[in-house]
DNA sequence: TCTGGGGTCCTAGGACCC
DNA sequence: TCTGGGGTCCTAGGACCC
């Protein structure tokens, strides 16, 4: 058996266990820049606010006091993770991570009439030790747990704690589960799932083999597997991430090459920074540029590129050389860039990285991954990095993005961060 | 005026090999 | 006019997830 232990409504919910006075009220969180909706509470979810909402269009309710707005505040809510995610890992034998407010639980070996007091004790030891409510979901796949987990969040009688472990309560959830809701079918899929005639997941599961396989290929054939309770979505082995980007879309559409530049490598530095964190090195560095897509007035352009270096790295200079290098070959005047972004991939163990037969400058290598190693050990304290290269973001520039609501770093220091100021 | 960021997997099709 | 058969590898793009 499978638990999904799902924290609800996640950010919001850590901004009011600092903020108790948020409890209640309608919250919404923001994404970078305060630009759209990207966590709810139940009460602002009541009055109708969707996922991904641009804020402009409900400032309006935030104005007149009908609703709370907090700017997202990462490392709160990374932080905020990491204690329940601590709490799951000590209470069963095995956890897989699936997304910050996420984990899947393998219950394997842990005997029914334990199984049946440790979810609901769990969830009451992670709202005691945190303040962070959870949903969690009970079945033999990850995808039944799924469903099973939005049961337990929707209905009170549930107190947080759902499971599908028979074929009646199975048959019973799989009616009740619009297509839409079920893991693994999108925006694209939903639509023409329906057209279909499939409404549910006991439609789905009731069409045949071969109809799914024709239209959904593997994919919708696991899904359809799962549904009926066959495991095809196996327990996860710890795999190697395959590529770190770094993109910010910028408050204010920027027109000139040089300040694109220094965005550029900005978030050249930070993949190579990360690679560096993670003892791994890319060798392939792909940049890309947008344009407003939402100013149907201006001149669109979605150009991206990439390189493959010869040796795979994890200095900041050689990546944000490289970086700039891509940048220049699609950079055109004229438009207006509201993104830009920068990924590393291809990437390996940094003790695994072969050097060409020729070309290769081992003591030039050296020096440079030397370099970053200082200034990785120099801007650990802060995030704002002291040491940078001189085609970044000069440190006297304020910071550009738009955060009106920030809350404050309730669990992580600023002590080091003033010390060095 | 104002619209997020970071991933993975799968497939089709092209390039290349003999 | 008419142009094989079989295989692998890589990549771009599309779908999905949070």
């Amino acid at each position: 058996m499978y638990a999904l232990v799902d924290c609800n409504n996640f950010f919001v919910s850590c901004e009011r266990v600092f903020r108790p006075q948020l409890e209640g009220k309608a919250v919404v969180v923001l994404s970078n820049n305060d630009g759209c909706v990207v966590a709810r509470s139940n009460e602002s979810k009541a009055m109708g606010i969707k996922m991904g909402t641009p804020y402009y269009q409900i400032s309006h309710l935030a104005a007149n006091g009908r609703l709370e707005v907090c700017s997202s505040n990462h490392i709160l809510y990374k932080d905020m993770s990491s204690r329940v995610m601590s709490i799951l890992a000590d209470a069963v034998p095995r956890i897989e991570i699936y997304s910050i407010d996420e984990a899947f639980l393998v219950l394997d070996g842990i005997p029914e009439d334990k199984l049946a007091v440790l979810c609901p004790s769990l969830r009451a030891k992670v709202w005691k030790w945190t303040g962070i409510p959870v949903s969690i979901g009970i079945a033999p796949t990850k995808t039944l747990a799924k469903i099973a987990s939005h049961f337990a969040k929707k209905y009170r009688g549930y107190n947080g704690v759902c499971a599908i472990d028979s074929v009646e309560r199975r048959q019973k959830a799989l009616s009740m589960t619009p297509i839409e809701d079920v893991w693994g079918v999108g925006r694209r899929l939903a639509p023409t799932l329906r057209e279909a005639g499939v409404f549910t997941a006991l439609d789905y599961v009731r069409r045949p083999e071969n109809w799914i396989r024709e239209h959904y290929m593997l994919h919708g054939l696991r899904t359809w597997m799962e549904l009926q309770g066959t495991v095809c979505v196996e327990a996860e082995t710890e795999t190697a991430r395959k590529s770190v980007c770094t993109s910010r879309s910028f408050a204010d559409m920027i027109e000139s090459e040089d300040e694109i530049s220094m965005k550029v490598s900005d978030f050249a530095a930070q993949c190579a920074k990360i690679l560096r964190k993670e003892g791994t090195a890319a060798s392939d560095i792909t940049v890309f540029l947008h344009t407003n897509r939402f100013r149907k007035d201006l001149e669109q352009y979605f150009p991206s590129a990439s390189i493959r270096l010869d040796t795979a790295a994890s200095n900041t200079q050689e990546i944000v050389s490289a970086a700039l290098r891509v940048l220049h070959t699609i950079f055109r005047p004229g438009y207006k860039y509201k993104k830009a972004g920068v990924i590393a991939g291809n990437i390996i163990p940094a003790d695994a990285v072969q050097a060409p037969l020729f070309g290769f400058n081992p003591e030039l290598r050296e020096k440079n991954d030397r370099l970053s190693r200082i200034m990785d050990s120099v801007n650990k304290k802060g995030d704002s990095p002291l040491l940078r290269l001189a085609s970044q973001k000069p440190v006297h520039y304020a910071d550009d993005s738009r955060r009106g609501h920030c809350s404050g770093r309730y669990t992580t220091s600023w002590d080091e961060l003033i010390e060095i100021k």
